[in-house]
DNA sequence: CTGTTAGCGCCTTCAA
DNA sequence: TTGAAGGCGCTAACAG
């Protein structure tokens, strides 16, 4: 079933129909001769040759980390509103952390199919960096801030300090930051520098032993760390989490030591998460909207296919501190 | 940059560059030109081309109602993983649980692009069915039990026997369940019917007043539902929860009633989701093997794409029970 | 407003 | 083992 079975059945060159699928440049009498052979025939035009053609695909790829983080899945959810309201799907490749993987993707992506790519990263590499100034193709890059290349990025660093400076209007001295690796400049540096810039800013002196890096995201990390960090013996009455994922694992390791928070120890992150409004104590956590960031991207990218406009734009997304019971608030 | 400019360069036809692209019969001299051509130029055949001429698209289609949904996203992280090493990419299709958009997507990916679709269902009508059936491509179904379609499906009555069964173990007598739609086959009517037959199995009298059923799947429906019960005053020491995350909710609510789990009520759910390890109480739930079920589905519909092997296959996950504090269990 | 026509880039017989 | 040639389904001049 093709186009030109249809024109034959409507008796009409297969210019005709195409411009009935396109434009729409076609009197009201073949219109609907038209019309109705292709309802009858349920026809669908195919979209390989329509590509081959136009070299349009309507579609566009999407790189990430972990499609089962919870962030990033609302960051896709978000994408892919937009995306396909605006006729284009989504090819999601899963890169699984993997680095190369993710340069594979992005190198498979270019010359081929898409028509645009939207990259959520975590560790940017220089490589990273050169192969997307060079993408022939228009890419936006989510959760991290580089120059030169569309992004759009979260309040990582003004997350850091409302989360910090929560802790600190509450009275904490002694404030622990379980974080990550620097090498991610967002959920990383940025951070971390939020959480020192507040306490600079409330005089409170800095201590490099206060400080403890998880491994990576999880909650087993986040576990670790905290009970790594107790065994110090280091006094302490005030925790703030690079993530909330970490946060439920340093708690669970807080509560079986029969530390009380917030009586004892209060405790933020970042993140918000869909469990941190239930979890036990519920958490005081800084949202980063990551679902809105998903919707801009989307946007973005769709407005550098259509309009070819290839001006380099970011976006940062605002931040919101919700304060609940591990910081003693009442909801 | 295309393959006649290739076969130019390299001075043969381009019917040749196109066995080295694939067969591969070529004398070993022209192959060593070709090859050097290609990394020269960085060329990548057009993929739209290719498809036009051979009708396969290495693309297949997913349909998943959430994807920030954690069950959902696990089984696609599972899904990508065999499916890209088997060369192919996901296109993903997400419906925001609208059913009209789920059959929009079916229809779209139908005649079009895929070479196989994988569809995981919520709410099955007939004519999800019906166009299921009558489709052209390869197609699998998660997460629902139909007959006539190849499907991976987990094991929804027998989580719920071992969740129910662990309550009235434990000794619990009059267990409440927190259940959702019958018309969900799976979380609803499927774990609906391990409940009762557990009951039944240890002479447990069956009240219907017990049951209360969410309007949803979220915490909050959750929340709700347990808190309506609870105005009912009934006397109870178990809750059995279909998921998760209903059954957080609800001990958020236990909990500022000053309800203690599990001194005074037992409590279990089906999912085992990351945070069920680490919620305070830490929470006897049974896991599904989604990202298992993603693997299999994916490996299913590669066997159905690449060998046409259209027999109607399924593949039922196994669960397992995981004894945590809400049931009192020492970890 | 409509039809004719020439490819888009590739694969695949067919004949050599 | 190779090359010539036709065509997959569609769109976009161009001419009418």
């Amino acid at each position: 079933m093709n186009i030109s079975m249809i024109a034959q059945l409507a008796e009409v060159s297969t210019a005709t129909v195409s411009r009935y699928l396109n434009n729409g440049y076609v009197s009201e009498q073949k219109r609907k001769r038209i019309q109705a052979v292709i309802e009858q025939t349920g026809y669908t035009p195919s979209s390989s040759a329509q590509t081959l053609r136009t070299g349009r695909n309507n579609l566009i790829g999407v790189i990430v980390p972990k499609i089962s983080s919870e962030s990033v899945s609302r960051m896709v959810d978000g994408i892919t509103e937009v995306v396909n309201n605006a006729g284009y799907q989504v090819l999601l490749a899963n890169t699984g952390n993997n680095t190369e993987r993710e340069m594979e993707y992005l190198k498979t992506f270019r010359l081929n199919n898409v028509d645009g790519v939207i990259f959520i990263g975590t560790l940017m590499t220089k490589k990273h960096l050169a192969l997307m100034k060079s993408y022939k193709k228009p890419i936006v890059l989510m959760g991290q801030q580089e120059s030169d290349v569309s992004c759009v990025y979260f309040d990582d660093y003004g997350a850091a300090k409302l989360a910090t400076d929560c802790l600190v209007r509450c009275g904490c001295q002694n404030i622990v930051h379980l974080g990550v690796t620097l090498k991610d400049k967002a959920a990383g540096r940025a951070r971390r520098g939020g959480y020192l810039d507040t306490l600079e800013a409330n005089h409170i002196a800095f201590r490099e032993e206060l400080i403890a890096e998880c491994a990576g995201f999880t909650t087993q990390d986040g576990s670790d760390a905290m009970a790594a960090f107790l065994e110090k013996q280091i006094p302490f009455d005030g925790v703030f989490c690079a993530t909330d994922t970490i946060a439920f694992g340093a708690i669970d390791v807080l509560r079986r030591a029969g530390i009380q928070i917030p009586e004892q120890v209060k405790l933020t992150a970042v993140g918000n998460n869909r469990m941190s409004a239930i979890y036990s104590p519920h958490l005081t956590s800084v949202s980063l909207s990551h679902r809105t960031g998903g919707l801009e991207a989307g946007a973005i990218l769709m407005d550098m296919i259509q309009n070819d406009n290839d001006a380099v734009r970011t976006a940062q997304m605002q931040c919101r501190l919700y304060e609940r019971e591990s910081t003693g608030a009442a909801e």
